[in-house]
DNA sequence: TTGTCAACGGCACGCAACGTGCCGATAAGA
DNA sequence: TCTTATCGGCACGTTGCGTGCCGTTGACAA
């Protein structure tokens, strides 16, 4: 974009890098309609094969540009209070997978994945089975030093709570606020805490 | 299909009907890769117009679809017992749900609402919310009768309920089999039950 | 410094689906 | 029987796909 007007002819790494850069940025600009291979080789000003010789299809282009902003802060903190970390990791991470870039990209590849299997299958393993298992090792820990109850299958609570979240921000069309993370917060240690066990889930 | 060589010319609400039975036939056939306009046009053996006279796109053809297989056995039975009652409702609405014709076409409106808001907000309503809130009625009825607590979110939990079984539906790649809903059920009634709140949830 | 060659941008192609317009045929209702 | 909206068929221009070709250019080795 801010190039020189003369700026050289890139090859290779570099190209990469940038043809990413471009596919978030227009993903920004005009979300995941009017998001396809011609249109980045225009805003890139780049030929449609210099595209399709790094990736075999919009999806994989998308994959790897995902990839490129959704390393950020996908660990959890440990405070030793597994309500409080798993709340502030919500919080921050809601604004980041509905924001742009990563909202519109993720969007598409939902969209992309729902007529294809195999994109279907990397982009559950990749980035919904990697927050999860996040997730997983937290609450884990938190069994270990007694906050959690023992005879409880995390692996499907952490699924409960990543897809509770997923639900809001991918299908339905309410938002994911603080009072939505209290309430599954509320929900998840009424169900697997070990404090206050006698009484009914706070509302 | 069955027609006979000179079937007449059918018009109106006739063609209608049978048009939406020709888009569920083609999802069921070839999924939602391949269903289109003109692949529904082409199947019926009718012209692109007779379709958009009727419905402004695809997914007003796909919504209407979807509603006229969708109102199968949406309501949960009351035998006193909630835990019985969803766990049989979530058993035979999930494969309903997964197979032919409902997928694929649940899966292309899915695809098609990412790129459009305003469908997604019909899909929600008209579908999404519908489930939770038949689930939200029944669990309400529970905790009238005791077997839920009073100070709880039901609303919520009814969205819990449905979001998870619908991330593992239409996100993930895992299948909604006994397993999964007992141990939805086992941490919904951890949670929110009144029955033996001492212990922790079953495993 | 020069030579080599893969990567590059630009252009064009055939294909498929979109949404629309026009035509003559037809079936439903007056 | 007459009228008319609906119908099937066909064609059009547009867009994006994925590929092929061609002349240029930048990186790297000699």
């Amino acid at each position: 974009m801010a190039d020189q007007p003369a700026a050289p002819r890139r090859r290779g790494a570099a190209r990469t890098d940038e043809l990413l850069q471009t596919t978030l940025d227009l993903a920004a600009e005009v979300g995941y309609a009017g998001l396809n291979i011609e249109a980045v080789a225009r805003r890139a000003g780049v030929g449609k094969h210099t595209i399709y010789r790094r990736w075999p299809s919009m999806s994989a282009l998308l994959l790897d540009a995902l990839s490129r902003v959704w390393t950020t802060d996908l660990d959890y903190r440990d405070t030793g209070d597994v309500r409080a970390d798993l709340r502030e990791q919500f919080l921050r991470s809601g604004p980041a997978l509905s924001g742009p870039p990563v909202g519109p990209v993720y969007r598409g590849l939902i969209a992309e994945a729902q007529s294809d299997p195999a994109l279907r299958a990397t982009l559950h393993e990749r980035f919904l089975l990697t927050v999860e298992r996040r997730t997983l090792e937290r609450i884990t820990r938190a069994q270990h030093t007694g906050e959690l109850v023992e005879n409880a299958n995390l692996e499907f609570a952490a699924e409960v709570l990543c897809g509770t979240l997923y639900y809001r921000h991918l299908l339905s069309t309410r938002v994911v606020d603080e009072g939505t993370i209290d309430q599954l917060l509320d929900m998840f240690m009424a169900a697997y805490g070990t404090a206050g066990r006698a009484s009914g889930p706070a509302v």
